[in-house]
DNA sequence: AGAATAGTGTCTTTCAGACAATATATG
DNA sequence: CATATATTGTCTGAAAGACACTATTCT
């Protein structure tokens, strides 16, 4: 059908346009066109436990509700990007920054998913540590953004405890993801409860095959196997014999030079070694 | 802030606005908005081969160049039903109807990607028996469509070979997804070099722990031991020794009712014990 | 019998879980 | 010494790779 043997010359459409003309008469606009969001789903690992940070909507629609950090893309940014400023500016947190991990999760695209119109979400995944949460606020555009103890992980039913400083006299919210018969306002707002039970499953399969445990763990602060062992617990809310998870991370991360030995602990019992990540990146796979 | 001491009234946000007043005048076209594709990188295996559909462009951007079949999402349907329309479409082939498999990959943003304008992608990645492709030709948007074999896998350098019928006195094409001196031609258009390099990856790595190889194997038609060890070559490039495999076939899939005996072949040598799937879905982890 | 394909058995290594034993600190 | 925490060792069973061996068909 098309003229593929003009050699050197300008391809030319069915139209007999070269690509430039097509181009500069192309109008985008023509069709409708959704918009696109970002939301993400922050993990940090604090006193042995999952913690994801939710912000508490401050506007319409699900005013009131709480929901994972994010918003609209701009049209000058990859989703990336529009991640990294949303949840600076919904929470003050950054990521993306060589600290902690950051990878995309799914699309989200369900016609009606967003009252406001048709809308889909990019959902990205982030991990953090938890010195990296020092300066965590709500934003703007939220009337609040708090941390929620991850529990039920590995289960159908994961379940979202507000954790509240001790001086707080409020009483902790407890979202439940899985079951129907949840009240509404305890609910996530849009489909933010397919993203978090993608993004807890997700991360609890990943951390064992990967180095992504360590993304946890602030880098410059040495950790000992307990700390790194309390990552894996919380994670994948199992629990971990000492003895074998130390010949696991002997073989799988000190042997192979992903972990370094720095020093030792000098609080009460026997003083423990304690490491560096000197791995490269955090995805790579070890088993 | 916020009044949530209103009980069982409204909520109104900081303009006074009931939520229905704030659907009502929200006008999402208010910020300039990115339009939405989606690509899909088809799979199949034959003669123990893997083998993946692409598309000749018919039109400008990048026409003449072979691209994944793919296109605009429309405003009320969402990326999956989408990508089974485009395939449809472009190549009359019938995805996402109970055989074979089709899961979403991710989404490619980057600014520039696509010369029309502001374009994010959602890519998938589907698997079909070979039985399914049997209606393939290129549709109206496509100059031509035709299989390539993938070579390469597990190293950095993919090659994509075209498989022509024996009648065509053509030269087959082949792709080198890897290096960067390979001339423009012969390149991918967009950036599917990249949705294609994530695809086959994933394939190769989640067909060892999953079901996924039973995707490519037809429903209703049974297969021997030996067919189903070359999917799991021609996916994962590399070879299986038969006695392991069946031992590994036996524990994992038999023994666990995912397959069943339905018969014996009657071809040379010794007859082969058929199977057919019986599990319930293709992505579910057997390890 | 010989070729072709299918399937079983054996040996070894690796790895993970259970659990016992030892090491090094503090009070 | 008891207590607390860290680390090593031992046993067992499951799984995977290498490879020898047996089984069933056809010509």
């Amino acid at each position: 059908m098309a003229d593929e043997s003009m050699g050197m010359a300008v391809a030319l459409d069915q139209d007999g346009k070269t690509e430039e003309e097509f181009l500069s008469e192309y109008d985008i606009t023509r069709y409708p066109q959704p918009s696109v969001t970002v939301d993400n789903v922050i993990f940090t690992v604090e006193d042995n436990d999952l913690r994801l940070l939710l912000v508490k909507r401050g506007g319409h629609p699900f005013l009131g509700r709480w929901a994972l950090p994010g918003g609209f893309m701009s049209i000058d940014e990859d989703t990336r990007q529009a991640v990294i400023r949303e949840v600076m500016e919904e929470c003050n947190v950054t990521v993306g920054d060589g600290t902690g991990y950051f990878e995309q999760l799914a699309t989200f695209s369900a016609v009606g998913r967003d009252p406001r119109g048709r809308i889909i979400s990019v959902a990205y995944m982030t991990l953090l540590p938890q010195t990296q949460t020092d300066y965590m606020r709500a934003g703007d555009d939220a009337d609040d953004a708090s941390w929620f103890s991850v529990s039920g992980i590995g289960t159908d039913e994961i379940r979202l405890t507000q954790v509240i400083g001790e001086d707080a006299d409020d009483e902790p919210v407890t979202l439940v993801i899985g079951t129907g018969d949840a009240s509404d306002d305890s609910r996530l707002a849009f489909d933010h409860e397919d993203i978090v039970r993608l993004a807890v499953s997700r991360l609890s399969a990943k951390v064992t095959y990967s180095c992504l445990a360590f993304a946890f763990l602030a880098s410059g602060q040495p950790f000992t196997m307990t700390d790194f062992r309390h990552v894996y617990e919380a994670t994948t809310g199992r629990l971990y014999d000492m003895g074998n998870f130390q010949r696991m991370f002997r073989k799988t991360f000190k042997d192979k030079g992903i972990a370094r030995v720095v020093g030792t602990t000098d609080t009460k019992g026997r003083p423990a070694t304690t490491y560096e990540f000197v791995g490269k990146q955090y995805d790579i796979i070890v088993r």
